[in-house]
DNA sequence: AGCACGCCGACT
DNA sequence: GTCGGCGTGCTC
C-alpha cells in the first residue's frame, strides 16, 4: 500500500462497470465538499479515453498507485446514495457469490438513465390514474393549473394513515376544486371519494374469507414481518394463494411498508395487477423489460423515495431499493427464468432470500411445483413450508392418466382414442385444452428421396418449417429462409415434413373439428401487442372450444372451462443429457394439469406417452409431485447432485473448435494445482449443443459437495483465468448454480 | 467492454 | 514507401 502524503488525502475507491474485476482509484473532485459522498453515490470520472460513471465503493486513506498516476473525479451526482448501505452490501455479496465484477452487478440494480448519469427525476405524467380512489379514473394533466395538479397529487397518493374522519374533511376540501377541474367526470369522482369514505383505508375490496390453512399461512408470515424469515407456500392454482398474498400484503401496508412482487414472465403481470388494484387503495407500480427507460426509472424512483407501496415486476426488479422494506414475494419460485441467463447469472430466489436477511425482512416463496432446491431447505429447516389444500372451494383436483399410444394410430399426433374424448368433451359444451411444447408446423424437413434433413448453417440443429411464414427458421440463432420445394441433394426426392409443432396440430384440429372455434397461443401466435390478452378473452367468454398452445399456457393463467387437458408428448425430456430436465418435465405436467376445471366441474388430463411404465410417469400421475420430487431429491442425494452438492460451469465459446477447448483445457489444469482436495472438475466436454450461431461451445462442471469449498477454488481461480492470455481468445462466462447446462 | 498501440501484407 | 488487418494490453 502505497500511503499519500497530503496529511488526510482521500482516495475514492470507484466501481466501473466493465468486465474487470478491480476497483478503480480517484482523487476527490476540485471545489467540492467530498468528504460527504457515501458509498453508493454515482460519480463521473475520467476513464481511458472518454469519462463514464462509476459507483463510489469506498473511501480510503491510500492507494496501491502513486497519488500521481491518480486522476481526479469530474463530479459527484447524487448528495446522498440512491441505494441503502445494506442493498449496497447485498450487491457485494452477489458480486461474491456469482464471482461477477462489482461495477457490472451494481449497474444491474439501476435503471438505464440512472446507470448513464442522468439525474433522478420521476417522468411528469400527461395523465393521471385515480386508481387510489376506486374505479380507474384517467385524468388529463396537461393545461392544469399548479394548483389544481397538487390537488390532484393528494387523490393520488392519499395520505394512508388519515382518520374515517379526518379523511372525509379533506374530501370536502378538495371537492370544489375538483368541481371546476373536471366537471363532466365529477359524478365518478364524487362516488369514489365515497367509496374513501370507509373505515380501512388500505381495502376497497373486502378480504376474502380464508380457510384454516390460508388463514394458518398468513398468520405465519404476520408473525414474522419486521425480521427475517423464508417461507415456501406450496398451493396449486385454485388454492387461493394470491388470497394469502393479498392478506399478508394487507398487514405489510398497515405497518406503513413497502411490498415487492416477482413473477417470472410479463405475461402475468397483468392480471395479478388488476387484482391488486382491485383490493388496495395504494400506490401499486409495475416493472418490466418492456417498459419505457423512463417508465422503469420512475417505477423505481417512487419505490426509492417511498411514495408508491407495492412493485410488480420480474427478475430485473428484485434490486428496486424500497425506502420502507417490508415483503418480498417471489411467486412461481421453481420457475427457470428467475435465472438470468447471460452476463451476472444471478438467481432472483437466492439473491431474494439474501436480500430478506440483510433486510432483516421476511420472504415469501409460492408455487405449486415447488423446486427440489425450497423441497430441500424446507428439510433443512432453513425455509418454512406453508401448505395450502388442494382447491379451495368446492372444487376438485384434476385426475391424471396416461394414455399409452404405442401401436395406435395416429392423425398428426392425436391418437384415436384421444380424439374420441376430445370429442365427447366438446359435445358437452366443455373446453378442450392441448399442450405441445414444440412451436412451429413441425420441427425436420426430411427428403423421403435421400434422407436429407434441412439443418442451421450456424447450429447443430434442425431448422423448424413454419409453413404459415412460408420459412424455415431456426429456434436457436433466429436464422430465416425461404421454405424449400426441391431437396438441394437429390433435386428428386419428396420433401417431407417430420415431427409435430403447434402449427401442424393446430391445421389437423381445423379440419378435423370444423365448426368448432380453435386458437392457438405460442410465441409466433401472440407476438402483436395485446394478442394474447384478447385470446385470454376470448377464452374466459367460453367463445372458444379448443386452445391450442406451448408453455405459453402452463404459466399463471387458468381456463375454469376446460375439462380436458391433454400433453401431446409427455416423452419429451424424459430422457435427457441434463439433470433438471426431469424435475422441469414434473413441474411443466403438473402446471399444465392445474389449468383446468374448477367447481361443479372437475378436470380431467391425459398424458400421450409411449413409456407408460417410466417412474417418473408413474409416480407423478398415481402419487402426485410431492413424492415425485421424494424420489427425484433421493436420486440426486445418491448421485450427489444439486442440491447435494455445489456446482459452478464454466462456458467457453469460439469461432473454432480448438480455442475453447484448449482454454478450458488450461484452466481445468491450473485448477488441478489448487491444493485443497474435494472439488471435481469434469470436463472440458462439448456442449450438449456443440455449436450454435456459428460458435462452437465447450463446457467444464466444477463441483463440491461443500459450498465454501467450491467457492475457495473459484475464488483463487477467476484471477488466474482473467491473466490467462487464451482468455482474450474466446468468450466465457462462469454460471454459479446453473440451472441450464445446455 | 472499448480503445490504442503495434507489427506484417496489398496498394497510390 | 503507406493504409489497415486484428493480436495484445490497459483503463485509476
Amino acid at each position: 500500500m502505497h500511503k499519500l502524503h497530503h496529511g488526510n488525502a482521500q482516495v475514492f475507491r470507484v466501481a466501473i462497470s466493465v468486465p474487470v474485476f478491480r476497483l478503480f482509484d480517484y482523487l476527490p473532485p476540485e471545489n467540492s465538499r467530498a468528504e460527504f459522498a457515501r458509498p453508493g453515490v454515482r460519480l463521473e470520472v475520467p476513464f481511458g479515453k472518454g469519462n463514464k460513471i462509476g459507483f463510489l465503493v469506498e473511501i480510503s486513506e491510500s492507494s496501491e498507485l502513486d497519488s500521481s498516476q491518480l486522476k481526479r473525479i469530474v463530479r459527484i451526482l447524487d448528495d446522498r446514495p440512491l441505494i441503502s448501505a445494506k442493498d449496497l452490501k447485498l450487491l457485494h455479496w452477489a458480486s461474491a457469490y456469482y464471482h461477477h465484477p462489482l461495477g457490472d452487478v451494481i449497474s444491474t440494480a439501476f435503471p438505464a438513465g440512472l446507470r448513464q448519469g442522468k439525474p433522478a427525476t420521476v417522468q411528469t405524467e400527461k395523465c393521471y390514474t385515480l386508481t387510489a380512489l376506486g374505479k380507474t379514473i384517467a385524468i388529463d394533466l396537461l393545461n392544469r393549473s399548479p394548483k389544481q395538479k397538487s390537488v390532484l397529487e393528494k387523490l393520488r397518493y392519499p395520505d394512508v394513515s388519515l382518520s374515517a374522519s379526518e379523511r372525509a374533511t379533506w374530501c370536502k376540501s378538495v371537492r370544489p376544486v375538483l368541481k371546476q377541474l373536471i366537471d363532466k367526470q365529477l359524478i365518478q369522482i364524487e362516488s369514489a371519494i365515497n367509496a374513501t369514505i370507509q373505515p380501512s383505508t388500505l381495502i376497497k375490496q373486502a378480504a376474502l374469507p380464508g380457510n384454516s390453512q390460508q388463514q394458518a399461512a398468513i398468520n405465519a408470515v404476520c408473525a414474522s414481518l419486521g425480521r427475517f424469515d423464508v417461507f415456501l407456500l406450496e398451493g396449486v392454482t385454485g388454492s387461493g394463494k394470491t388470497e394469502v398474498y393479498m392478506q399478508i400484503i394487507h398487514a405489510v401496508l398497515k405497518r406503513g411498508q413497502q411490498v415487492l412482487v416477482l413473477l417470472p414472465e410479463i405475461t402475468l403481470t397483468p392480471q395479478l395487477e388488476e387484482r391488486f388494484r382491485q383490493r388496495f387503495a395504494v400506490n401499486l407500480t409495475v416493472s418490466h423489460s418492456k417498459l419505457t427507460d423512463m417508465q422503469r426509472q420512475s417505477a423505481w424512483l417512487v419505490m426509492q423515495q417511498g411514495t408508491c407501496s407495492i412493485m410488480l415486476g420480474t427478475r430485473s426488479t428484485l434490486f428496486t431499493p424500497l425506502k420502507n422494506p417490508g415483503l418480498i414475494i417471489l411467486d412461481e419460485e421453481h420457475d427457470a427464468s428467475f435465472k438470468q441467463q447471460e452476463g451476472f447469472r444471478f438467481s432472483a430466489r437466492d439473491v431474494a432470500v439474501m436480500r430478506g436477511k440483510l433486510l432483516s425482512i421476511p420472504v415469501l416463496l409460492g408455487s405449486a411445483t415447488p423446486s427440489l432446491e425450497s423441497l430441500y431447505n424446507i428439510e433443512n429447516k432453513r425455509y418454512r413450508l406453508l401448505q395450502l389444500p388442494e382447491r379451495a372451494g368446492r372444487a376438485l383436483a384434476p385426475t391424471l392418466q396416461l394414455l399409452d399410444i404405442r401401436n395406435k394410430r395416429m392423425q398428426e399426433g392425436l391418437s384415436e382414442p384421444l380424439i374420441i374424448e376430445i370429442q365427447r368433451t366438446l359435445a358437452k359444451q366443455e373446453q378442450v385444452l392441448l399442450f405441445l411444447n414444440r412451436r412451429g408446423f413441425a420441427p425436420t424437413l426430411i427428403c423421403h428421396g435421400c434422407g436429407w434433413t434441412a439443418r442451421c448453417q450456424r447450429c447443430d440443429a434442425n431448422l423448424v418449417i413454419h409453413y404459415d411464414e412460408n420459412l424455415l427458421r431456426c429456434h436457436h440463432c433466429g436464422r430465416e429462409q425461404r421454405m424449400l420445394n426441391q431437396c438441394p441433394a437429390c433435386k428428386t426426392g419428396a420433401l417431407t415434413p417430420l415431427g409435430l409443432g403447434t402449427e401442424r396440430v393446430e391445421k389437423m384440429l381445423a379440419e378435423f373439428f370444423a365448426d368448432k372455434v380453435i386458437v392457438r397461443l405460442d410465441r409466433d401466435s401472440t407476438q402483436r401487442k395485446g394478442t394474447l390478452e384478447n385470446f385470454l378473452e376470448q377464452i374466459n367468454q367460453g367463445q372458444v372450444d379448443i386452445i391450442l398452445g406451448t408453455q405459453m399456457l402452463a404459466k399463471g393463467h387458468h381456463f375454469p372451462n376446460v375439462t380436458l387437458v391433454v400433453i401431446l408428448d409427455a416423452d419429451s425430456g424424459l430422457f435427457s443429457i441434463d439433470f433438471h430436465a426431469s424435475e422441469k418435465l414434473a413441474q411443466l405436467i403438473v402446471q399444465v394439469s392445474g389449468r383446468a376445471g374448477r367447481a361443479e366441474k372437475p378436470g380431467r388430463v391425459i398424458l400421450q406417452t409411449r413409456r407408460p411404465e417410466h417412474p417418473l410417469l408413474t409416480t407423478l400421475i398415481t402419487q402426485g409431485y410431492k413424492q415425485f420430487a421424494k424420489q427425484a431429491l433421493a436420486e440426486r442425494k445418491e448421485a450427489n447432485l444439486p442440491p447435494f452438492s455445489y456446482q459452478a460451469l464454466l462456458r467457453a465459446q469460439a469461432v473454432d473448435a480448438e480455442t475453447p477447448q484448449w482454454f478450458l483445457h488450461a484452466i481445468s489444469q491450473l485448477a488441478r494445482e489448487y491444493c485443497r482436495p474435494g472439488t471435481q472438475i469434469l470436463g472440458p466436454v462439448s456442449a450438449p449443443m456443440a455449436r450454435r450461431a456459428g460458435l462452437y461451445r465447450f463446457q467444464l462442471l466444477f463441483q463440491n459437495t461443500k459450498r465454501q469449498e467450491l467457492h475457495a477454488l473459484l475464488d483463487w481461480l477467476m484471477p488466474k483465468i482473467e491473466q490467462l492470455k487464451q482468455s482474450r481468445k474466446v468468450r466465457w462466462s462462469l454460471d454459479v448454480d446453473p440451472v441450464d447446462l445446455y
